[in-house]
DNA sequence: GGTCATGGCGTTATCTTATTACATCGCCGG
DNA sequence: CCGGCGATGTAATAAGATAACGCCATGACC
């Protein structure tokens, strides 16, 4: 748990990016957007995004309610933290990866998109594309089936480049 | 839960086809299956098997062990279900929808493919596509990213041509 | 300023899904 | 017969998510 590759906790996490600047700048997306739209990025909903934001894993719900509980000083419930990533799911500032029962920031909110992933099962990284070859596969055998699409998921476990390095 | 467009329950359920047939077919092909490679079809897993293809919806795992225990006589444990749920997912007899925390027989066991599903969100059921040009376009993407892949999900939500005829 | 409706948040309890740890049983080769 | 191994049983618990209820801050409206 403690032993991962990439550190889990501090900003500057990673690969050598600077995360803090991720993590700035998805928060003023999101101040914009919010704004933009009328919706209300509460102090609550906004220090949520910003603690998935805190690395570019999935983070589960409860991790993200311990973070929040630690940073507050204060126990906090289950339910405040889901109904903060409900709202930013919502808002499409934060996808949710179904096969991990986690959250993870949006690294496109406002464009418009559903949502694929790359997500290495040995750093447990997830990486977001959007990538149109998929979408309009997914579009065209939809129409095939006369299915009617309203929210596509692609999840692609897998190795990471990095990964693949440390272990030939 | 008991007012389902398509009956849950019993064989003979959903689009007016012989499902018993169905149920039938996916037995024969799982006993063939597992004979050759000499993996053990128990009495249990089998049985877990049946229960699984007893409709084309997605089932939970505790929606499969209140069959199994009623069937039974007596109340089964969790762990019974799901240690046979993981044998039928191991030998791809059964795919696991992330998106709902719930299995589904698969269509074509025995062929190499990963599991695609097109998944009605008005009545429930699922259906397996394998469409080439999804692989390929998740195979294309994940190459340029250096990404090994190693379990493609694809889940898509939405609404089957049934049910867009029934709510015009 | 006062009033009211709305939406966000706190509290508690409960539900669903999944796993861990350990004991037992039955088959099969030696 | 016996040891080994895979399958199953039993109990406890972890992890993820939601339901029901009520208080309080915000902002529109008078
Ligand atoms: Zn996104
Ligand atoms: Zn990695
Ligand atoms: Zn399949
Ligand atoms: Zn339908």
């Amino acid at each position: 748990m403690t032993t991962d590759p990439h550190s889990t906790a501090g900003p500057a996490s990673g690969h050598g990016h600077d995360h803090a600047h991720c993590i700035a700048d998805a928060l003023m997306r999101a101040d914009a957007l919010c704004a933009e739209r009328g919706a209300r990025l509460t102090a609550l909903r906004r220090q949520v995004l910003e603690l998935v934001w805190n690395s570019h894993k999935p983070r589960g719900a409860y991790a993200i309610l311990e973070d929040l509980s630690q940073r507050e000083g204060k126990a906090t419930a289950p339910l405040t933290v889901y109904r903060a990533l409900e709202f930013l799911v919502e808002h499409g500032l934060v996808h949710r990866i179904e096969s991990l029962n986690a959250y993870i920031g949006c690294a496109a909110p406002g464009a418009v998109h559903s949502g694929q992933f790359l997500v290495c099962e040995t750093c447990g990284n997830a990486v977001e594309i959007d990538d149109p070859r998929i979408r309009a596969a997914i579009g065209t055998i939809a129409a095939e089936h006369g299915f009617q699409v309203s929210r596509p998921t692609v999840e692609v476990r897998g190795t990471c480049t990095d990964c693949q390095e440390k272990t030939p």
